[in-house]
DNA sequence: GTCTATAGCCTGATAGAC
DNA sequence: GTCTATCAGGCTATAGAC
């Protein structure tokens, strides 16, 4: 059982939250099976009845093992010293190098977009984005006074993930290079979007 | 018979489809079972076997009439006359617009790009993005000569597209306004950020 | 805590009548 | 072109031994 508050959960119910984390980023909730996930670890179907009572409660424990401590990182950078522009730079940076360097969570975040339910959907807003949220829209308020703070902090998130969303389609897209899959050069791209805009000012 | 060239595909078989593409945009692929397609269609799950080989083609062949004419809106705006800064406002309130107005569409893109196959992304990249794509650039290399026109041709879809994968988290995130759902609003917001940037200027 | 065995259901796909 | 009936296999979940 995954139980919050009185026993803390086994050991095995922790592996197998982490075998399970990447199939269901790969393939989807309905793409994997409890088979799936118990050939992963090691242990048979039916051991997995013992730490978690179905697949639902299975997955949601797999989520929120994945977006765990997602915010922090996110935060920080908004949250650090310096400029107004300073930190913009830096939240692009961190929050690029994030979903580079977690394709699982990446994925997993936008199958939640896509099949998300009140509870999933909830999960992913309160330990992942709530946070770095209020410090993205401040941000945005004071580097765009006179834009819809809100809809400016969805802009800076979607700017960042699409490039990464759009990954396996660019290589048939007509100019794609080899540095376009470079967070660095994303990064620096999109700091360049988000604080002139396309003018060649 | 989905067939290329031979016999026209008949009425049933495309019936079959239009019914196939909200299924499969609302739960995907594993979501969505030949029965549960028969049964929109109103006919047996066997007789589905006479227009399609199998649940593989009848999906891809879905994907086609979905992807079908996509392109033709979001070129027109772009390649219409007028000068550069009309034409990238014309095409993010054009593409804004399709996205807005067909849900389906834009679930079975997010699909895609999570879990399409090399045939399936290769369909999207022909079908739907490379006209415009190409003509996306030019724009991009006019407006920003010293940005990534590739990156930047991204930008504008992901920015656009980011706003409505969103919709269903950001009830939960703070500072939600009945409004940042407007096409309209998200639009002029798009347009903005992308010719000035957050640079209150 | 893990196993084998299995129930009960749903799946994609086929056979053959009409 | 559609039907009913069916097959073979996968699925979640459970029962009960160890």
């Amino acid at each position: 059982m995954s139980d919050p508050a009185s026993t803390p959960p086994s050991e095995t119910a922790q592996v197998v939250l982490s075998k399970a984390i990447p199939l269901f980023a790969k393939s989807g909730y309905e793409g994997v099976s409890m088979r799936g996930i118990a050939g992963a670890v090691g242990i048979s179907g039916a051991a997995l009845y013992h730490h978690y009572p179905n697949k639902q409660s299975l997955y949601l424990a797999a989520m929120a093992l994945a977006f765990e401590d997602k915010a922090i990182g996110i935060t920080t950078a908004l949250e650090a010293s310096g400029t107004a522009m300073q930190r913009l730079e830096r939240f692009v940076a961190g929050f690029t190098d994030l979903i580079a360097k977690d394709p699982d969570f990446r994925a997993l975040l936008q199958r939640e977009l896509l099949d998300g339910d009140e509870v999933r959907l909830k999960l992913l807003a309160d330990q992942v984005f709530m946070v770095p949220f209020q410090a993205m829209t401040a941000l945005a308020k004071e580097l765009a006074p006179d834009c819809d703070p809100h809809l400016m902090a969805l802009s800076m998130v979607g700017l960042i993930l699409f490039h990464f969303e759009a990954t396996p389609v660019r290589q048939f897209l007509p100019g794609t290079r080899a540095k376009h899959n470079d967070p660095k050069l994303i990064a620096r791209h999109v700091t360049r979007l988000l604080t002139k805009g396309m003018g060649s000012a």
